[in-house]
DNA sequence: GCCGTTTTCGGCCCGACTGTTTTCAGTCG
């Protein structure tokens, strides 16, 4: 099986290397254009090598074919490896800053001695990049908040990128004989966005099965961090719903706890006096004599003190979800045909899509022109004749450019069925300028849902300069839907946000912004997102049947 | 490094932005 992601990041790094050692940029970007087309289409690269069919494709010239031709028989890249030796690490880093690319990474590593990241604070610190030549006080500003951001990030991975491994983990553990339970608790229970370790709960029947689960560990092979926490059997589910919760959360839960007669003793948990084993948190919840707080919202007390009403609501989940909004084809810059998309989205069960492609400002992106728009919707006719109980409407993530205006004229805004709008560019704007920008886009009659309205990117990018709330707001005041993008790096709006959206009365969509048909299951993530967030069904429009759907669309 | 052809070398996407300039180079999407 070919590591399609690695080797598209290979790809990509090259032509960052290339950059760095000052060759031509053209060729680098032949790399970054090979490892575009892998990413688009849907070669199977195996095949095609198999077949001597590379050669078929434009952009794999003489040499880019060698090299992944290379790869995929040996899953390994010397060209790669050599160009790593060549290029020192600290320059590297250097040009990881945002707003510090190539040539700038090179001048301060070959004219000003700065060689590492450390260094780079520093002489930023000291206010010593003033003085060279294209660098300026404000740069500096930039380049720290940059290294700060990239700092805070260190050490910490995404949540979804984790869940495979986690899964696969916990499922050896619990088939070592002696284990009585074990769960992954901690932030990834509680759906953190990003997580430092893996947090495993285990309760053993004696202490000979800890050597057991010490030598399955040995084998484990990853960058993210483990720390397992051993108990007995007793006391499992009180161990899971304390390490599960927020320490604000878990104290006030404790006080409630232990004053309405549990008592933790080091064989057991008691209740009254009396020695109990619990089966699961709801049953803690249920002697305790209040309602069950599930575990993504056991961030602050507010869920303890609802859960003492009984007045947590019936939380979203994933089968609530009836449609798939903010998807991208191969129109622009998707890797699958409008058809696969949709073929996809019917096959999870879903009973609608709406496709969404860039506009035509997204030259980068292969924004769709008035005439190919045009020519999609046509598509999008034909092929709605071609399903039965399955609806594919006619979307676009319509740019919000620079004066907050959305990227068509009017007659061709009226005629997509649902209009997202978003910003993908300057992303520099003071505070006040990009949230006027933002609020003029919601106010156009043609705009139904605002797109990634932070624009973060987690672990890579801070959000932009905006003020959410008066956003969020506005999107209150004009009616307007705000979506949850739920890609994995992004999930934005934040859950905490999707609690104020709420509180303002703001409806959502909880989209997947696939650009494959394989990634549209990242629509889950987003209803974590929406749990986190204390959302119900009826706070999401894409949990509407495609009628109502369209039906409520028309009506902002 | 790729492509295309005016066949073996020249052009390759480019506009907006910005911090630094005083006309522009570097970065970004």
């Amino acid at each position: 099986m070919v590591r399609e992601d690695e080797l598209i990041k290979i790809l990509k790094n090259i032509a960052k290397l290339l950059e760095l050692k000052g060759e031509n940029p053209f060729k680098a970007r032949a790399y970054l254009n090979a490892a575009d087309i892998i990413k688009r289409s849907n070669i199977n690269l195996e095949d095609a090598v198999k077949g001597g069919k590379l050669s078929e494709i434009k952009g794999f010239g003489e040499a880019l074919q060698k090299k992944i031709t290379e790869y995929v028989e040996t899953g390994k890249l010397n060209y790669y490896e050599k160009l790593k030796e060549e290029v020192p690490q600290g320059l590297f880093e250097i040009s990881s800053i945002a707003n510090i690319g190539p040539g700038k990474a090179r001048k301060l590593y070959y004219e000003n001695e700065i060689t590492s990241l450390d260094q780079l604070e520093k002489a930023c610190e000291q206010d010593k990049l003033k003085n060279i030549k294209g660098f300026g006080t404000k740069l500096q500003e930039l380049i720290l908040l940059s290294i700060q951001h990239k700092k805070a990030s260190k050490g910490r991975f995404l949540q979804e990128k984790t869940t495979i491994e986690a899964e696969k983990l916990l499922k050896e553990i619990k088939l070592i004989s002696g284990v009585q339970r074990a769960e992954i608790t901690g932030d990834y229970r509680r759906f953190s966005e990003t997580l430092k370790n893996f947090q495993i709960l285990i309760s053993i029947k004696d202490e000979s099965v800890r050597n057991k689960i010490k030598a399955l560990i040995k084998k484990y092979d990853s960058e993210i961090p483990l720390d397992l926490e051993f108990t007995n059997d007793d006391k499992f589910i009180w161990y899971l719903h304390q390490t599960t919760s927020s320490k604000n959360f878990n104290e006030e839960f404790e006080k409630l706890a232990f004053s309405r007669g549990l008592s933790l003793k080091t064989d057991s948990i008691y209740f009254n006096n009396k020695k109990i084993n619990l089966k699961s948190e709801e049953e803690l919840y249920e002697i305790l004599k209040i309602q069950y707080v599930p575990p993504e919202i056991r961030e602050d007390i507010r869920a303890l003190e609802k859960a003492k009403e009984f007045k947590i609501p019936k939380l979203i989940s994933k089968e609530d979800l009836k449609g798939v909004v903010h998807v991208h084809s191969n129109w622009s810059d998707g890797k699958n045909s409008i058809f696969e998309m949709a073929n996809k989205a019917k096959e999870l069960g879903f009973s609608y899509i709406v496709i969404s492609d860039h506009s035509q400002s997204a030259a980068y992106a292969g924004g769709l022109s008035i005439d190919s728009v045009q020519k999609q919707h046509k598509e999008i006719e034909e092929l709605n004749k071609e399903f039965d109980d399955f609806k594919i409407f006619k979307g676009i993530e319509s740019d919000i450019l620079t004066d907050g205006a959305l990227d068509y004229p009017e007659e061709v805004l009226k005629s997509f069925d649902v209009v997202i709008a978003s910003v993908h560019s300057s992303f520099n704007m003071s505070k006040s300028e990009m949230t006027q920008r933002i609020i003029y886009a919601l106010m156009s009659p043609f705009t139904h849902i605002l797109g990634h309205p932070t624009g973060r990117l987690l672990l890579a990018r801070p959000p932009y300069e905006v003020d959410i709330k008066e956003i969020i707001r506005a999107a209150a005041d004009y009616g307007k839907v705000i979506e949850i993008n739920c890609n994995p790096y992004r999930l934005d709006l934040s859950w905490e946000n999707v609690i104020y959206a709420k509180e303002k009365g703001v409806k959502l969509s909880i989209n997947p912004d696939s650009h494959n048909s394989g990634t549209i299951t990242d629509i889950f993530l987003g209803v974590k997102v929406a749990r986190k967030g204390w959302l119900e069904a009826n706070d999401v429009i894409n949990c509407l049947g495609s009628d109502d759907f369209f039906k409520y669309i028309k009506s902002l």
